[in-house]
Order: C-alpha cells, then structure tokens, then sequence
DNA sequence: GATCGATTGTCAGAGACTGACAGATATAAC
DNA sequence: GTTATATCTGTCAGTCTCTGACAATCGATC
C-alpha cells in the first residue's frame, strides 16, 4: 500500500492524491488505508521507531570512552549499514518526503522520538554542567546530519553512497570550531 | 485572538479546543479565524517569516572573516536581544508549542524557511568541497541551538536568560570534537 | 448621501480522520 | 467438515480543519 501512495504522490504531489484515491487504486476502503497509517503522512514515512531504537542499541554498545560524536556517528552508521544496498526505490520515498512542506515537518518529529531514546544515553556520557541542554542539541545535529545526508543521497545525480555523505555530514562538527 | 488562543490550550490542551470556540470567545466566526491564522498551529506560533529575515540580516552583517559559528551565535542572539526581556507570557506560549506533535512539527516546518534563509549565505562563507551538505547540517545545528535554547528557558524553574541558554547550546559546538 | 474597497459572517463542501457496528474472513479445535 | 472465536473489512455518520463563494456590513473618501 505504501508503494502505490508513494507512486502517486511522486507523480502527482502528495497535496493531489486523496487517501479516498490511494485506497480505492489498492482496493481497500479508506477506513482500512486509516487502519494501516494513523496519517496520510505515515504511508511515506512509514514506522520508523525500529530504526530509532536500532541506533539506540548500536550507540549504547559503543564504548563509553570512545569520543561522543564519534559513537554517534557509528552508531547512524550502522544503521544505514545494516539497511544494505538501497536504491531507486528508497530515493525516489526521500524525494517524495522532501516535496511537502507538511511531509518534511511530519518527518521530523517522528524523529524526535528517536530523540528521545538517545539523549539520555548522551546525557550520561556528559560531565555537568547544563547535560539536558547540551545532550539536546548534540542529538538534534547527529539527527541533522542522518537526514541530510539522505536527502543528499536521494538528489538526482548523487552516486555516493548514503554512508559516504553521512560521514562527511559527521566531519563537519569535528572541525566546528575551526570554521 | 492569538492570547485568547494560546490560554485556553494551556488550559485544556491544543487538540481539545476548536476553532469555532476559540472564535466565539474572541467574538468572531470561524472563518474570520482562519483569515487571521491559516492553519489552527499559527495561533500559537504566528508569523515567524520576519524573525527568520531578520536572523538573516544580522547574518549577512556580520564579517565574512568571523568564525562562521560566531556569526550565526550572533545573529540569533541578535533576534534575542531584540525581542527584549519576554516573560511569563512567552514561557506559556512556548510550553503550549512544546506540549502537541501537531504543533511541534508547524513549528519545524516554519524554522526549515528560515534554514532557506541561511543557507545560501552560509554556503558562500565555506570553501568546497560539499558545500550544500555542510552548509545544511551547520544552519541545522544553530537552529536547533536556538530552539532548544528556548525550550529549556520555558522549562518551569529556569531562571537563566534565553541569551544565555542560547550561549551555552552553541557554545557545545565549538568543542565538539574533543568530547 | 453615494461609491468603493475592505472586512465579516453564512453556507456548502472537500479531505483527513474516528468510532460504531454488522458482515466477512481466517484460524484453531474438535 | 463443523463450530467457535478472533481478526479484519467496509459502510456509515460524524467531527474537525480548512476553503471558496457570495451577500451583507463597515469604514473611508468624495
């Protein structure tokens, strides 16, 4: 079901199709095409609370003395690592998200939630003061840096892989002060 | 209308107040509403397009030989001191905004225009290679500095500045890679 | 007062979304 | 195969947000 709206919104734009039409191309009422997605926006974006507690695990398995940024790093890294080799079709779900001002924002905060499981991992890693301020704002940029080195990825013409560019997204705050 | 708004969220939460009683408290229709707000979540966040040119120009102010975070540092504590000193009301507002998904993620949406704002300047202050990457992710970054300065100044039993809060979020990035 | 532009309210409707409920389907046990 | 039960589905009515159309009202100017 996810695949057809994903069609349809690439081709006609996400504000043009109709959750009424999606269902009816896939043969289901739009009550059920609700049962499946809470919004109209979750047939892109999908369930991505796995993900989120996958990066979780794989920064809580890093070792607490390697630098923080560094295990954040990995730690999104691994997740695109373990996703393998994607391709047109992954692209073409990121362009779709990146067309609507309403799909970016939905995005967004469902990323939040994935906030939400790493800061207070990064809160521990963190020597007072001001932890809960400092935690947010490193997690919000490691987030930063995932997403856009998929839109980046996803942009017509890219032929790096979706690892190379979140590493030059990651390098980028390595060298902050310096810039 | 937009106080009339923010109070009765605050008091009986976002999504469980209309827009019709918000208009008939205020003593206008619902469509005088949405001529005012085009989407309920305005009410509560309002117009934020002139704060984002105005962080904008107080970026394009600052010399292109600054250190670039310093410059975006400035340019958002320049929209704070600006603002002047806000109080009990503003706190309230932001605590609304913090409290629903709906308007968290209206709220992103209307900070990525301001991130379109940045970008191209920031974009000429770096050197290739991947200019459009990195230019991305740092104006990410302060905006999440500035947000989150914000919302920790909201928290109830803070008493520090949001001048201040912003300091030390964007401050953490001058060290990041020694953490 | 007359004219014109701006504002407002009423109305109908679109689209996303939800709860209720009856019917259909799938599965397990016998 | 039959029965019972759980699950899924579609229909329906309704809510809410939001929009366009249009008539009525308001305010400013002459």
């Amino acid at each position: 079901m996810s695949e057809v709206a994903i069609e349809l919104f690439a081709l006609r734009g996400f504000d043009n199709v109709t959750v009424e039409e999606i269902a009816a191309v896939v043969g289901v009422s739009a009550r059920s095409f609700h049962r499946y997605f809470p919004t109209k926006e979750d047939a892109v974006i999908g369930d991505v609370g796995p993900w989120g507690e996958f990066v979780r695990d794989q920064f809580a398995a890093r070792s607490p003395s390697e630098p923080l940024w560094e295990s954040l790093h990995a730690a999104f890294d691994g997740l695109l690592a373990s996703s393998g080799e994607q391709g047109e079709r992954e692209k073409r779900g990121l362009r779709v998200l990146a067309s609507t001002a309403s799909l970016r924002a939905r995005h967004r905060e469902k990323h939040a939630l994935w906030e939400k499981l790493l800061i207070p991992l990064v809160e521990s890693r963190l020597a007072e003061p001001d932890v809960a301020l400092r935690s947010r704002v490193i997690v919000q940029a490691a987030v930063a840096c995932f997403d856009t080195a998929l839109a980046v990825w996803a942009t017509p013409g890219e032929t790096r892989s979706s690892r190379e560019l979140l590493a030059i997204a990651f390098d980028q705050f390595d060298t902050m002060g310096e810039i």
